[in-house]
DNA sequence: GTTAGCACTCTGTGCGAGCGAGTGCTAACC
DNA sequence: GGTTAGCACTCGCTCGCACAGAGTGCTAAC
């Protein structure tokens, strides 16, 4: 039934022209239509030959016996791997693209969050970016600052160039002589640690400080409690009301599924994730459908691609949309906008 | 037509029952029905009568000549004002929400999240929380801090128990007397002034500085440049997806409308604001379907209630669901909760 | 290998009948 | 005068049926 061998020329073309249609029109395709859209040198019942090929091969599919066709997964994948011609991004749109994203953000997590916004901007699909784990990057510098008698602000920019802002309660009043003590005992001990480890490197070392330095490790640990073990970096998602002037959810029941999914942080970033696993650079990674295992998603694509601080990659993003999505065009805004995001924090983070 | 007296003691127990009837099941109610459901020591036909003079009224509606009975606007709104008897909330419902808002929480903005997120929990509808303008807040405590030898950090206590932390370039670097001195000159002309003023003041008064503070006050104005002038403050909004539970979101126009309206963070505002005109302490705003005056929500209803810091009220919080919700439960709870976050903002900011 | 022709299949729509829920009206009742 | 029983009526919903249209698969001819 599968065959995974490539197609003749004729099969690629038509199997082409089917996807493409289909991708424009949102109306299952048939001979005749792939005939005069393409204006292929050649009859329907040719065409209908092939296509039945493709059926039984599994690239297409009917959905009763007299309609026409409709990509399947395989179809789209294929399409995907051999046949699509990746669209280069206009001079307009990239610099359209640059400009939104290099304009006085000085704040890794407002890159982000205009990442989403402008992927959902531009794509007219749903745009996400994940914002690195917490727990992976390590502390660059840290500084705790009175913010009243009784709250303590903590303060702590990472190696991803976020800056992050941590309230913590004063049980007992800090004089400014020890502030400065603990700042100082502070970036001795932990500039370099990673974030998820801070309370544990503080904890460990204790036993060996005397006096006043156990005096301020107590107080550390006590501050340090209030920052997030290993908070997963947020999810900023943004578009997701356009998702449903696609015609493919005007089924309620495709439309509630979806709706729940946007829901669900978790499922996304498994979904950002999923795609990335067997990522070949340079080119965006594709999920298709029920490529990610979930029935609820059947409907489903994703275009994602990781963005990196330096040469590390430490965050996902891209834009989600009905299976039927054009991914020709979508790959490349998604690639350049990583690169681009890469490059702005790398900046930032430096 | 619309008839604005009070109704008669039989009136009023046949609306309420429609109404009632309406918001459980969903479904037209007939005279037989509120007879049963009741058990009403009446004929249907009596109470067929009473409907139809109710319908005359404008407090009731048909759907078409032989459907049951639904109520208008108009017939909700009386409902609410003069029959709804407000349901307090059980001891174990309010534990639960309490215990929610007060662990651990020491920035008011994760207070303010959580709360949407406690709001979509307990009501099922969707949780609307708006945060206090940034603009209308005062400073409290100021101070700059380094995190790199490109980046500085400013971080603004406010009056509302906020804490802001806006990054900005640093072109030059700044030696650390210098920064020492700078953070006195900011605390010293900035305390008690608003957010929205605070590059203003260091303006107007540059002219009286010489020679050293002048410089501070245009290293201060560069920095505070990054500081937003007047930032609404954050929408926060949980729970979208169970709105489409609703019976009333099956039809596809109806919900695109809505999912259009919850993308747009000013609309929203706006009707929470638009309930609040006209709000009389102590029980929460209703603001009930078409009584927003945009043909679009005409589906919609707004239960909401402003919290205050202090004494001042600095923002709004509610539940946005389908026009055909339980008023008397929600408005017990967004009461209810308005209260204990103006508790907590109040102690935050103490 | 390609094409024209044709019978076939399946969907979507329009139409009329039948059913059920609920009403409004009238006449009788307390 | 208010209340009730009875009854005809209206309207929406569902089902079955016929019909048109799109697209196919197959066969026979090129």
């Amino acid at each position: 039934m599968a065959r995974e061998e490539s197609l003749s020329e004729r099969e690629s073309l038509i199997l082409q022209a089917a996807v493409q249609g289909y991708i424009t029109t949102a109306e299952p395709v048939g001979s005749r239509t792939i005939v005069k859209r393409f204006g292929l040198d050649l009859s329907p019942a040719t065409v209908r030959n092939v296509m039945a090929d493709l059926e039984e091969d599994g690239y297409l599919q009917q959905l009763h016996t007299s309609s026409g066709r409709v990509p399947t997964d395989q179809g789209y994948r294929y399409y995907v791997n051999h046949l699509m011609r990746v669209q280069e991004l206009t001079l307009t749109e990239r610099a359209r693209i640059e400009n939104e994203l290099s304009a006085r953000l000085n704040d890794a997590d407002d890159v982000l969050r205009h990442t989403s916004q402008l992927l959902a901007l531009v794509t007219h699909q749903t745009g996400l970016v994940k914002a690195p784990d917490e727990g992976s990057a390590e502390v660059r510098y840290i500084e705790v600052v009175l913010v009243s008698e009784t709250r303590a602000a903590i303060l702590i920019a990472d190696t991803h160039g976020q800056v992050h802002t941590v309230l913590a309660p004063l049980d007992t009043p800090l004089a400014g002589d020890e502030l400065v003590k603990l700042n100082r005992f502070l970036n001795q001990h932990l500039a370099g640690v990673s974030l998820a480890d801070i309370r544990a490197v503080v904890h460990d070392t204790m036993g060996a400080f005397l006096n006043e330095e156990r005096r301020l490790a107590e107080r550390a640990l006590q501050l340090l409690d209030m920052v997030p073990r290993d908070r997963p970096g947020q999810l900023y998602l943004q578009g997701a009301a356009q998702l449903f002037e696609q015609p493919e959810f005007r089924d309620f029941k495709h439309a509630r599924e979806v709706m729940d999914l946007l829901g669900e942080s978790d499922r996304l970033v498994a979904l950002l994730r999923a795609g990335i696993m067997d990522w070949h650079p340079p080119t965006a990674s594709v999920l298709i459908g029920s490529e990610s295992h979930d029935d609820a998603l059947k409907e489903i694509s994703v275009v994602a691609s990781p963005y990196r601080v330096g040469d590390k990659q430490v965050g996902v993003l891209g834009v989600l949309g009905p299976r039927r999505m054009p991914y020709s065009r979508l790959t490349a805004i998604v690639d350049y906008t990583a690169g681009l995001v890469s490059r702005v924090l790398t900046k930032l983070a430096g």
